[in-house]
DNA sequence: CATTCGCTGACAGCAAACTGCCATTGCCCC
DNA sequence: GGGGCAATGGCAGTTTGCTGTCAGCGAATG
C-alpha cells in the first residue's frame, strides 16, 4: 500500500513551477469546477494557461467542461469572459449551489485541489492518483449533470421583478380574478402580463410555461 | 511541502482493519455518496457499520446524509432500507446522474474513496488532508443541494406511463382537442386524465401543475 | 344468460382564459 | 399647451378548459 503521489505546493508561482507542464499535456478532458472566474491572483496565470491550452482545444477532440456558480454571472466582465469560453468551445454550466474551492482534473490523470486563501496564497494540493481522481471525477459529473447550461441561464433574464409576481400568483393556483385583485390591478391588465410571461417563456400554454419555469427553478 | 497522508488499502478486512475506528469517532457529521446500498461485499460490515454508528446519530446532533443514484429506487429491499436510514434519522437524497464510486467523508476530516471492483475487492483510498477533503466536500455539497430528497422521491411513482403521455402533450403545448386527437382518445377522457394528473399533483390549475412537474423533473 | 362494474365517449352547460378594440390616464419631449 | 407614447382598464366576443350526466361497450362475475 504505497503512498500515492500527493504533493502539496503553496502558492501559483509554486504550482506553476512544479505542475506547470501539466497544462499542456492535456489530451481529452479538461475539468474545473470553481465559484467564479475570479481565482488567480495573477492574471498572467490566467493568460498563459489560456494561450496554452487554446491551440489544443480548437484542433484535437478535446473536451472543456467549465462549472461556476451564479456568482460569475453577476459581474459583467466575468460574463463577457464566460462567453469567449463559449466561443472557443468550451462547456459552461451553472449551479446554484456553492464551490467554494477551484478543483481541477485534466484527462482523468492530474487533479489539482485549491484550498482556502491564506495571506494571499493558497494552497494546491496536487494528485496523479486514480484511486482520488475517479471518484471526484464521479462527484463533478454529477454535479455537472445537475447544472443549467449558461446558454440557458442567459435567456431568461427576460422575466422582470415584475414577472416574478405574476409567477407567485399563478403557482399558488390562484383565479385569474383572485389573482389580480391580489396584485391591485385590474383582470385584463394581469391577463396581459401573463400572455407577456407565456411569450418569455416561450409557451403556447400556461402548462406549458408553468413546467418551463419549473425545469428553470423560477419558482422560488 | 509534506506528503498529506494519503493510504491505500485493498478489500473491506484491510479498510476495517486500518480504518475501521475511524467510523467510531464520527462526531458532526457523516456523508456518503453512493450508487445504491449494495456496496459492500460482506454483509457483516454494513450491519456491524451501523451497529456503531446508531447510538451516536441519536445521542448527539450529528448530520448524517445519504446520497445514491435512482437505482437504489429500483429494488424493493434497497427502499426498505432507505426507509429505515430516514427511521435513524439520516437525510437521503437521490440524484439522477451517476455516482459511480462510494465516497464517505466524516467530520470532514477523514476521506475515504472506492475505487472500481477487482476481483471481488475494492481499493480503498483514505486521507485525512484537509487539502483533498475541502474540494471533495463542496463538490458532495453541490450535488446534495441539486438532488431531490427522498421523501419527495417515494411521493411521485402516482404518475403512470399513461400519465407521462399526458404529461408530453401537455408540455409541447398543445391544445385539448388536439392532443386527444394524436393520442387517439376522445377529448372528454383527455380531460379526464388531465384532471387526474392535477389531482395526483395537488394542483388547482393547469399553469401550478406545469410548475410542479416541472420541480420534480417529470418533463423528460 | 343476466348483472355488475369500470372505462369510454358524446352532449350540454358553465367557468375560465384569451384577444381585439377603444377610451382614459399619466408622462416625456417638442 | 399640444402631440405623441406607453401603460392601464373596461367591454365584448371568442376560444379553451372543466365537469355533470347519461348511454354504450366489454370484461369479469354470479
Amino acid at each position: 500500500m504505497p503512498n500515492d503521489q500527493v504533493i502539496t505546493v503553496r502558492g501559483e508561482g509554486q504550482l506553476a513551477a512544479r505542475a506547470g507542464h501539466l497544462f499542456t499535456g492535456v489530451n481529452k478532458e479538461f475539468l474545473c469546477a470553481a465559484t467564479d472566474m475570479d481565482t488567480w491572483s495573477q492574471p498572467s496565470t490566467r493568460t498563459v494557461i489560456a494561450a496554452r491550452m487554446q491551440p489544443t482545444i480548437q484542433q484535437r477532440d478535446l473536451t472543456v467542461r467549465k462549472l461556476y456558480t451564479s456568482a460569475a454571472l453577476a459581474d459583467a466582465g466575468q460574463r463577457e469572459q464566460l462567453l469567449q469560453l463559449l466561443g472557443i468551445g468550451a462547456q459552461v454550466r451553472i449551479c446554484e449551489a456553492g464551490l467554494p474551492h477551484e478543483t481541477i482534473i485534466i484527462d482523468r490523470r492530474v487533479m489539482i485541489l485549491a484550498g482556502p486563501w491564506v495571506q494571499g496564497d493558497r494552497e494546491f494540493t496536487v494528485t496523479t492518483s486514480p484511486g482520488l481522481i475517479g471518484p471526484v471525477h464521479a462527484l463533478f459529473d454529477a454535479t455537472w449533470e445537475a447544472a443549467a447550461s449558461l446558454a440557458d441561464r442567459l435567456e431568461l433574464p427576460l422575466i422582470g421583478p415584475d414577472g416574478r409576481a405574476i409567477l407567485r400568483t399563478l403557482g399558488a393556483g390562484m383565479t385569474d380574478e383572485v389573482a389580480a385583485r391580489s396584485m391591485g390591478i385590474s383582470l385584463r391588465t394581469y391577463r396581459r402580463r401573463v400572455a407577456e410571461l407565456l411569450r418569455a417563456l416561450d409557451s403556447d400554454s400556461r402548462f406549458q410555461a408553468g413546467l418551463r419555469a419549473g425545469e428553470l427553478g423560477l419558482s422560488p
